[in-house]
DNA sequence: GATGAATGAGAATTCATTCAT
DNA sequence: GATGAATGAATTCTCATTCAT
């Protein structure tokens, strides 16, 4: 069985997005992955490291999607529409996902340091395209981690707040909210 | 004493702070606030009340704090000027009840129907502003929500970066970034 | 305010009635008795003591309402059906009443020498009926208690497995029963 | 140890029969029987239903011990004084198992349907013999719940008594009382 | 390697009792 | 006498973790 780590992350991933953040016991982990209790301690040290896991699973899953079809050659404006598109549609596709990076971020559990690692090793080709852009005299002279922020970070909380039911959308308000974005991190 | 109450929600407020959202038990609330276990249900019949409890404490804290000095007379800038500035130093100065909120609104506590109404009861100002810019045509043609949340409350997710250390600011960046949100709302 | 003592009093015994022996705080006491917390303490020195007098209370009124009627005058048969028929309808009446006293005497409050002196107080007529018939060689030649327990006593578990729903009676069967209590203690 | 959910049983009885039926916690139980608390919670959900098995588990020895050497060849008279013998036996040698059985049918545990389903289920050969001399016009007319109670579990509330020590018997009176009952019953 | 029964510390909550006012 | 806020030990139940098989 090559893939018993594999069904303990994607258990834990369903059952934090079905109750929650701390809602999740590893008895549940482990019925729902059809393992035993203690082989879930074969994997992974103890809760905070399988959570941990988890998370780094879902950013890694999260850049894949945020950059399919971004295409360095292109010109910028259109790579930045597509980046902020697929930020969009990952977000609402997996609006679980979001959620628990929320809560996850806000946790005891992350560390600065191994946040900024992941950043650098998942999110490489974003910081790249806003750093392009800087130093081009095209976008804002501020850090490209600030430019990705107010171009597509944000996006999270926004979306959270729709899918929580506040908020409703649509193709036009995308329209004007990918513009404002892209106003944002304009240089004047 | 007559603040009972008052130590009690501190005490669960900097707990919240220092642990996180869930790490805290009614005993370290109880110990801290100098009160014994059972006088805390005297005052909140149980965990999640006094949880909603504090969260609201903190949003008109925050709403108190967000709307000072802003004078509906002056011009739109100087008034968004001001909400932005605010903001921002409300939320550096009180970065923990911005990782409470973030966290409670991503927990099940959360209920779309009294956030709304407690948004309406503390902000409804802000949300005057942000309507009357977009009537006066100077703001793009969307929800004041939406408007309010592209300037305002995006900076939440930001200082939590910056606490946790992984960005830093300062004055020549909070200027830029003060642009950039002007400049994300405004009509073109 | 004379009857605080009683107000105390018959609160305790109608939740006990509601929610059962154990089911009641002396919270939920004083509040349905208009009182304060600390001044049942002024009447019973603990909740055990409280208990025991509802249950003092209550076998007095049981006593009250077995022996009205009962004119040791008029023949043995007619006493033993006045007797009788009083206890069934007391308990049928009182069906709490029974539902008390079977739980009190249950648990570890009922102590035996209190109990004796408490029947010697309030049911001294009716062993005496009993010693009576028994010596004009009426009865069986069985102490007066075990004469009482055969003819009357054992209806109290029989009313509480009516009340429970487990056996409908009706005025035949009631016929019946007195029947067979009087044929049970005869002497043959 | 194979035995631990046994262990757990008796020693809820154990405790019941020494302390009264609410005067047990879960941890005293665990204590006794030499596990966890937890473990407890391994085989009975909550502590309703380890009192709801610890009362099925004495039902069914009671309904054995009653029956033994009960046989449907012999005479009517001589299966009665067995059924008779076997019970105050049985109600002598468990005085805790009675006490249990009356707190427990007085609580809010009890429930009228499934207590039903218990009585078919471990007694049916006692109600058969009473339903069989009814119809045989050897007994009263009355449903053979209701001589079953009058010639047997009547004897509850005796024993109780001879436990709590309020009534000594000895052979003589055994006799008395078994020809008392056959007498109740008896058709006339 | 894998199992899952067992563990027991720790959680939320209740409630008999006290005592300053 | 009366009050009722405060107490804190005790209760039921959960769950991360271990370890004999």
């Amino acid at each position: 069985m090559p893939d018993k780590r594999e069904r303990i992350l994607s258990s834990a991933e369903a059952l934090i997005a079905q109750r929650g953040f701390h809602g999740i016991s590893m008895q549940q982990v482990a019925t729902r992955a059809n393992v035993a209790t203690g082989t879930i301690y074969r994997y992974f040290s103890d809760k905070e490291t399988l959570l941990r896991c988890v998370h780094e699973e879902r950013l890694r899953d999260a850049a894949t999607a945020i950059l399919q079809n971004v295409d360095a050659e292109e010109p910028s404006y259109a790579q930045f529409r597509q980046l902020w598109l697929n930020t969009m549609h990952y977000l609402q596709a997996s609006p679980d996902s979001l959620c628990y990076r929320v809560q996850y971020e806000a946790s005891p559990l992350f560390n600065r340091e191994e946040e900024r690692l992941m950043d650098e090793r998942y999110f490489k080709p974003v910081h790249e395209f806003f750093e392009c852009g800087r130093v081009k005299g095209l976008f804002r002279d501020l850090p490209a981690e600030l430019l990705g922020f107010l171009a597509l970070e944000n996006l999270m909380l926004l979306i959270q707040k729709c899918t929580k039911g506040c908020i409703e959308l649509n193709n036009d308000i995308y329209e004007q909210l990918l513009d404002a974005s892209w106003n944002a991190i304009l240089k004047r």
